[in-house]
DNA sequence: GTTCGTTTTGTTCATTCGAACATTTCCAGG
DNA sequence: CCTGGAAATGTTCGAATGAACAAAACGAAC
């Protein structure tokens, strides 16, 4: 079992509860090798996040909710998209019109505008357009189409279509890889789709990747680095990709991480 | 304070902790006039219901989560709805293509129907969307456009070209009251479109209404009883309206009220 | 390697928790 | 007016909880 850190061993904990359904705070202290008050610490910290459900004497999953989707998704860097959330959050300012992407981060951002003023939001990711229209001032606008179940967001030809329609202040997007040469790279044809709509049709991009995304590969190439105006990250990328970004007047803004919990 | 009922102590419970935004079991104990345990069962099954959250010492709001919309939310009938839910989802098949419409029942219903098998749903409800995305074998589709931050659906006139677009085995939908010679009643006009549709593309109807929906008045005249094929409800409609359901061959199915805890 | 500040983990203890059982209240049916 | 069963509430008590503080591990700068 040996030092496990303990960003990951919380990340384990939620796989194990994931898996079991449930498990007690006694077992999974004997599991990890830790004090019980650890696993305590832990588990608050994934409640406070949605992730999981307090039971007395241990945890549960947050049943039937909306969460089940959320199988596949990465606990990993959460800290490190929460803070380019902010970052993000600090750019866009009251009674702007946004269009946001698909993907975590994106999802992220959306949380952290949300105490923003009057903002017109654009986006073809059911997460986001839930977080921001709990606010009463915002005005929220989905395309058309079919769910994909696993993300919840919507992908397809309506989309590029949809986007085409408004021209937007801030166009904010993700990425799956961003490769040495500067090229964007995504796991999925539709999803390059809908990005590219976005950027064509804002006034600023702004791209949003955490730094595990530099030098990652992916399969399906749509759009270079060149061509956004804001890289949002959390740290420097590496010097051949910074002159690149240099060359094509990108501004790159890094996000301080800072204590979630 | 007197007796208060259980079903609106906890009613006002949760009204009194989404307004504070928090409450110690001990307050709510002196609050209610009624022992430290009775509160935590009281609580406990809010938390259950996924209304509120859990503690040490107390409850508090399900943070930022998407229940800040629910603020206006009636918790009362909820066991009702929730039988009227049950019943329906007995009714539907598994392979079924299924409308459903704006409104909490029709929200109940979908939770209700999450373990189906291959089911394609067609909803202009956020909220049912996000549940029934939940099944992986589920295929669902929305209309885009506008979102009712309050209610977390979508409406207006692109809604009528949604539905129009699918023939679906069953259409499901509530409403906003029936008043007593049957008509069915909205309390806005772009409401009364997306059931219209429903209505009008689907093999079978399904209405969905709980007794308090009975001679209730609403401002928007939308279609009338007769045209549906099925009403679900929990209590035996009053005379006059059963005999205006029979007479247009309307099957009423009453839905058994069961313990909700 | 040493130092210093931060993060993570362990320990203690008064408080809160819920299971189980006892009691009361409510409401039909006689 | 009683009576019996079910639902709601109160009571007790060992276990679980989190705040607070202490110790340890880690990391960066030197």
């Amino acid at each position: 079992m040996s030092h496990i850190p303990p960003e990951e061993r919380r990340a384990r904990i939620a796989e194990e509860v994931r898996r079991q359904g449930a498990a007690t705070i006694d077992a999974l202290a004997g599991r990890f090798g830790v004090t019980e008050q650890t696993i305590r610490r832990d588990v608050n910290a994934l409640c406070d996040a949605g992730l999981l459900r307090r039971r007395h004497g241990g945890v549960e999953l947050p049943v039937q909710r909306e969460n089940l989707p959320y199988e596949s998704r990465q606990v990993l860097h959460q800290a490190e998209k929460q803070a380019i959330a902010r970052a993000v959050a600090g750019l866009v300012p009251d009674g702007a019109s946004v269009a946001l992407s698909i993907g975590t981060t994106p999802e992220l951002i959306a949380r952290a505008l949300v105490e923003h003023r009057d903002l017109k939001i654009y986006t073809n990711n059911l997460n986001v357009a839930l977080a921001l229209c709990a606010n009463p001032g915002f005005e929220v606008t989905l395309p058309g189409g079919r769910v994909r179940n696993r993300y919840r967001d919507l992908v397809g030809a309506a989309q590029t279509r949809f986007f085409a329609g408004y021209n937007v202040d801030f166009g904010i997007f993700g990425v799956g890889g961003i490769d040495d040469d500067g090229e964007l790279l995504d796991f999925a044809e539709e999803e390059v789709e809908a990005r590219q709509a976005i950027l064509a049709n804002c006034r600023r991009a702004l791209l949003v990747a955490d730094h595990t995304k530099f030098g990652r590969n992916a399969v399906v190439r749509g759009g270079h680095l060149a061509e956004v105006d804001v890289l949002v990250t959390d740290r420097a990328p590496p010097p051949a990709m910074a002159a690149r970004l240099d060359a094509a007047g990108v501004t790159v803004h890094l996000a301080p991480r800072e204590a979630l919990s």
